[in-house]
DNA sequence: ACCTGAACACCGTTCAAGT
DNA sequence: ACCTGAACACCGTTCAAGT
């Protein structure tokens, strides 16, 4: 792994665990081995780390949905699949996906960042409306039900976050599933 | 108004904008028109003053949602009074819910200030819930429920905050309702 | 091509000193 | 009781200098 791979895996880390404003050049480039200064020279400010990684973030998520995609045209599957990549984040240290982190930090960051935050939530509602699709909904019909659907399991990651405890998350979705909001 | 309740007014616009990590002393000070040195004296550390904005936010919420049920027993009024106050913090210059903000700042808090944040949550989810009980939900169905509306809800905000678009969180809601997790 | 030390203006915090 | 300047160790950023 170069230095520059290096640098966005500790801060992806770090970036799930205390957001936008817990990133310090000074801190990754003692994780990585280099001094804060060299840090610059892969990546010249903040926001461009910051944006490398949303960049990167929202790439690994239209990949990942792509294979679970050609795996299954399960509906409930394909939405579990979904619910399980955060679910991970919660089980790791009680970290959060780094959309829900970076969008409450969203006055923080610089134009191209946002770009690539809100990108990772297009990439993700079309996932999600492509698997109501396959249940029978029109697509106008599935994509604000898509909408809705990654607010809501967003909103459970946040909540179960702010308690420190996945088993509130475990609990919303599964009233999300009795109300019919999730098949 | 004293100084220390003109150092909570302004902390809690910015805080509600830029998160804990945006509050800056040197910046408070500056607004209050006092010495940054004068604000520790108010509150010695910034975990003292992000626990007052906490308490105050909490103890406000509570106060509201005990006056909205003075006034209405009706479950969609109480409800709507409730998505109400969210939507409001997103029209300001899309500024977040202090709970959804703080929630995701989590790691960077002081064990007091979680504890007044998660009790924002234990006041929301008490009053959604005592919207259920009205509607006929026994007890503990109220409960549940109460807690997956609160989730449900705090996404729609930080979506819709992402977006920079508060149309978004009226068309998450307006799904949640069609899908019947809102009443 | 990649790294470094030193400097800059920022930050929260402390403290002795003022009124 | 309330405020202040100065100092401390932090921060992102810049830059001239090294290999």
């Amino acid at each position: 792994m170069d230095t520059r791979e290096e640098i966005l895996a500790a801060a992806r880390t770090t970036a799930q665990a205390h957001g936008y404003g817990g990133l310090s050049f000074r801190e990754l480039a003692k994780q990585v081995g280099i001094k804060s200064a060299s840090l610059h020279y892969h990546f010249p400010t903040k926001g461009d780390l910051a944006g490398a990684l949303a960049q990167r973030y929202a790439d690994d998520a239209e990949r990942i949905f792509a294979e679970v995609l050609a795996a299954s045209k399960d509906p409930a599957v394909l939405v579990r699949a979904f619910t399980d990549v955060l679910r991970l984040a919660l089980v790791n240290d009680n970290r959060m996906c780094l959309y829900g982190i970076l969008s409450a930090e969203r006055a923080e960051l610089a134009p191209e960042v946002r770009i690539e935050v809100e990108r990772f939530a297009e990439v993700s509602v079309r996932f999600l409306a492509k698997a109501l699709v396959l249940s029978g909904a029109s697509e106008d019909v599935a994509r604000a039900r898509a909408l809705a659907m990654f607010a809501a399991i967003e909103g459970a990651q946040l909540v179960a976050r702010g308690r420190g405890d996945v088993a509130a998350y475990d609990a919303i979705l599964a009233t999300y599933r009795a109300a019919g909001l999730l098949p």
